[in-house]
DNA sequence: CTCTTGACGCCGG
DNA sequence: TCCGGCGCCAAGA
């Protein structure tokens, strides 16, 4: 896909998003602003309005803020689920962020390089 | 064209 | 650790 051609409130940029949502492995989370850095195009707000919009079919929970805390009002729900799939939490009930961060599969022999 | 709003993020107190 | 404020990006009125 051509990232540039993407362009936020495009259906291209939401399935985008979905789709992205939808590879996150249970037990691993992605903060909004990650979501728009990998998928390159628009801002975390841009996701995030994607998701309160077209985020009824995705695991929307395994997408939590930067700092592990959950979207206004889904907090007992994200909680419920986190503890369901076994993400990594911290003493405050929040996401372990440096722990329960996903990153999309590369090419095998990555891993170390530090580029 | 300008102003306000929003499932965000980071910094300072 | 919690709270508030400012910055960012795009859509809607």
């Amino acid at each position: 896909m051509d990232s540039m051609t993407m362009n936020t409130g495009s259906d291209e940029f939401v399935e985008a998003v979905l789709s992205f949502v939808e590879s996150i492995p249970a037990g691993s989370v992605l903060a909004y602003g990650d979501i728009a850095s990998f998928l390159g195009a628009g801002g975390p707000r841009q996701i995030g309005a994607v998701l309160s919009r077209h985020g009824g079919g995705v695991p929307w929970w395994r997408v939590p803020h930067a700092d592990g805390s959950a979207p206004p009002g889904k907090d007992a729900v994200c909680a419920r689920y986190w503890r369901a799939e076994g993400t990594p939490l911290r003493a405050n009930g929040r996401v372990d962020m440096a722990a329960a961060r996903w990153t999309p599969d590369l090419p095998s022999g990555l891993g170390v390089a530090g580029s």
